[in-house]
DNA sequence: TGCACTAGCCTGTATATACAACCAAAGGAA
DNA sequence: TTCCTTTGGTTGTATATACAGGCTAGTGCA
């Protein structure tokens, strides 16, 4: 009762693999010819079931050397927002980040309900500043799933920041985001140097591995210096790649 | 000195006709053997260039019958946005809009800059209230090229959003779009029916056709009900499809 | 008239074959 | 050693061919 066309069934042996965890990130994927043995199709086959998971944005195939699997960074577009401190350089300025706290605790509330965690189990919580030039910009409030980073209270946030330390970690990941308008409170306004009765710009995110909800954050920015910007453009002819609601941008004025 | 491959060389065909319009939404395509014939390649090459133009969201292919042009809407990811009344009809609810302005207007100042129009060109403008179930949620206020819409003061944007009006009238688009916190004047405020001192997220977006900045909007939401969320989910195995901040949605709380 | 069937066009998939281009590693020459 | 060449594996593209399956319009029969 296999009606799914057979590039589908390459396109799922080795998307199995990804999801298993079989296959990390950078890992050298099977060739087509290894394919064609494996699975019993014809090269062209495979070779449309690896372009076409190229395209997708989960492998990356280099001519002449082999495929491999794509790290999260690179595959995503929405979340190329996740590493802040990538986009403030590639700004060209400064980042810097502040370590506000860094600890393990027992998730309850908001917090065990975003990551579907029992009760008592732990979590780590990050609490970092980001400042652009010494000027604060992010406030990251982060909850880690204790069992998928166990080395957690080891790494320095102001060197490597959290969502580069956890894609680093676990290689496959799914997103949720929410953005609204709110009211900071007192101590947030505080750490982002915000004038009274400025909003803030909060940005959720959710993300995933293998299934399981990994880490939760919530993601402070100053209103009155911060936007969200993301172009769309369908297939213009030279220009294939479409940026996605990806700058997280300081805004100018 | 055309090292484009082939494939593509078909694509950038299919493409010229659609940004200079000479193919409008849901036209017909010619098909993998007219091509065949026109540009002197295998059926193959045809259908790979065809094929990519589809899983693009450019296309819309119907095995026995043909390949079709498709409508923005169809294609859009991102924008699904565009029309809130589709959004509000989604979630079951009830959409109701209210026409507070509807006027030619001359450009000037941020709106002249962002339509890139020289200073005395004319441009509409649209100042609509969205409600959901009688609540509103989204102020827009747009300004359209008076070029491009010249039937713009006999539309009743009550029952025909203003988006949906737009992607009737120009075929293909692009869109770029600020999303930031803001606090909103009186205005916005009572029109929003919102609290004194609540916030708002403001989503600016300029839509573009065929080269051209053809619209303008500033959507204004009450920052305590509404939020803005999307998932990202790199090829889920039965879930080909991602959705990417895509739904204006009402905060449930 | 009304219905069933068929011919023809369309997309979708699969394969075998071919050649080009790229790259890395091994091997040979200076 | 260092540099150059070769060689084999890999992806990228292009084609001819084949068959399956969906849809439409027209044909012909009742």
């Amino acid at each position: 009762m296999n009606s799914k066309p057979r590039y589908q069934q390459v396109k799922d042996y080795v998307l199995a693999q990804l999801e298993s965890g079989a296959l990390q990130a950078k890992d050298r994927v099977p060739s087509e010819n290894e394919l064609v043995e494996k699975m019993n199709v014809s090269r062209m086959t495979a070779n449309r079931a690896l372009r076409e998971l190229n395209d997708e944005g989960l492998l990356v195939r280099i001519a002449g050397v082999g495929t491999f699997v794509a790290d999260f960074k690179a595959t995503s577009h929405v979340l190329e927002v996740h590493n802040i401190a990538d986009e403030i350089k590639r700004r060209g300025h400064e980042h810097a980040a502040l370590v506000l706290q860094l600890s393990r605790q027992h998730a309850r509330g908001e917090i065990a309900r975003a990551l579907q965690l029992g009760q008592g189990e732990d979590v780590f919580h990050i609490l970092v500043v980001h400042r652009e030039n010494d000027i604060p910009i992010q406030l990251e409030d982060r909850y880690v799933r204790a069992m998928f980073a166990p080395d957690c209270l080891e790494q320095d946030f102001a060197v490597i920041t959290p969502s580069a330390y956890l894609s680093n970690i676990s290689p496959l990941q799914e997103a949720e985001h929410s953005v609204q308008a709110a009211m900071p409170n007192a101590a947030v306004t505080r750490h982002l140097r915000m004038k009274a009765g400025e909003p803030c710009l909060l940005v959720m995110r959710r993300t995933w591995s293998r299934g399981l909800p990994v880490s939760f954050a919530r993601l402070h920015h100053p209103g009155s210096r911060y936007e969200l910007t993301g172009r769309f453009a369908p297939a213009n002819s030279g220009n294939n790649e479409y940026t996605q609601f990806s700058e997280l941008g300081r805004r100018e004025q």
